[in-house]
DNA sequence: CTTACTATTAAACGATTGTTTGAAACGACC
DNA sequence: GGTCGTTTCAAACAATCGTTTAATAGTAAG
């Protein structure tokens, strides 16, 4: 196995990120990766052995430091604070900012590996959901744990949530940026992007803080407000 | 142009939005809708056109009733609160119900069309986000001027942002929920949908009220909060 | 029955899909 | 030079894609 960066094998997973993030995996055709990376049709099969396993190969080389990132961010403020609940806004950030950073230190398209990921949420065939949701899923239940200690009034239903409605936010302003992006015209800088993600964090945690929706209620109810 | 109800063409319509929500647009054939409709292949051309002619219908189908749903319920809150500012609850309420009410009334498969639209949010090719975006970006026009109003201490730009906020809350709750349903072994039921949208309104107000997070701030400033 | 229009059908079209093949080119070591 | 393992290459594979065609069935009006 060579050694060399920006080899074929390097070509191929960029290029197809990029793609994958453009158009979608579907709809991205192995002859349009092998076309923008300048390399032989066959090497894709020769280095994934299929497009499937190229889609994963894609995947893990993003999701692992990512999952990582938040892994090890959490470890960090639960050794800080101890026992004690860890702030609403830590906790927060340290789940939000690492799909910024992951995506610092690449070259000219940082955005396309949050757009591909954003993506996934919904594009996600049935073979790539367990790829996508094992290690992720681990991640989840640490930070549900974690956001349970600190909003002790919580449910862990409201919890897992409202966790879900961050999730969606934060992914959604990835994709969204494209959709109305080209629209009012604006163009989509990567300081764009990290002003949404901050300006994420202080709505969520207002999100969190608020008092859930009484269960079973189809009709606006009677009681007043907190 | 036949009147009967449930015809050929209906199927067509009706499966096709299934497997667009189930397995994305690209990776629907038309053999598979046409099959799965138990109609002709050719059926799809004849009475629509062109694959992409029976994408655009699938979503017109749906869209016009969400959009028109959601501007008649802002123009009733704006004429019972006449110059005052509607009640951050209702106008949120009247923007994310009508998600809910399109899909009443329709058979077994209610959660389809709210899957489909939520996809349609990242795998819209080029020429759908013309189509999706038009009619779309009047209902946030006017919501945006509304919760302005509701809002004055915000800035047209945080209105906007934390409105693709709530809609990417939204949108992520109905495609999470395939995602992460199958892993936690639960059956998605309509109910839990409701469940979740309504828990969803509260969160988004919240986060309406929440004091924006500093402009240009990449490290935690010194001032406290509101 | 004949006419006219709509709808459905089986079959085939060319184009594109992911994958495989066998030969050629490369570089490292003896 | 010769040999081995790795990588690249053009070419072709069967399969599937969206679309088109021509023939057939159905139905209502003259």
């Amino acid at each position: 196995m060579k050694r060399i960066l920006n080899s074929t094998r390097e070509r191929i997973l960029s290029t197809a990120e990029q793609l994958f993030a453009e158009s979608g995996i579907a709809a991205t055709s192995m002859r349009s990766i092998t076309a923008m990376a300048r390399v032989n049709l066959a090497a894709v099969n020769y280095h994934f052995g299929s497009k499937e396993a190229l889609i994963e190969a894609v995947y893990e080389r993003r999701l692992e430091p990512l999952n990582k990132a938040r892994l090890r961010n959490l470890n960090k403020l639960e050794k800080k604070y101890g026992k004690k609940a860890i702030p609403a806004e830590e906790i927060i950030e340290a789940f939000v900012l690492p799909m910024l950073e992951i995506s610092i230190g690449e070259g000219k398209q940082t955005l396309n590996i949050m757009r591909l990921i954003s993506r996934t949420y919904s594009e996600a065939a049935k073979q790539f959901r367990k790829l996508f949701a094992e290690s992720y899923h681990e991640v989840l239940d640490r930070y549900q744990v974690a956001l349970a200690k600190t909003f002790p009034k919580l449910s862990p239903e409201i919890i897992n949530l409202r966790l879900q409605f961050t999730i969606g936010a934060m992914s959604h302003s990835f994709v969204e940026s494209e959709l109305l992006g080209l629209i009012s015209g604006e163009s989509i800088t990567s300081e764009w992007i990290e002003r949404q993600v901050h300006q994420l964090v202080p709505f969520v945690i207002a999100g969190f803080h608020a008092k859930p929706a009484p269960i079973q209620a189809s009709l606006p109810s009677v009681d007043g407000e907190a």
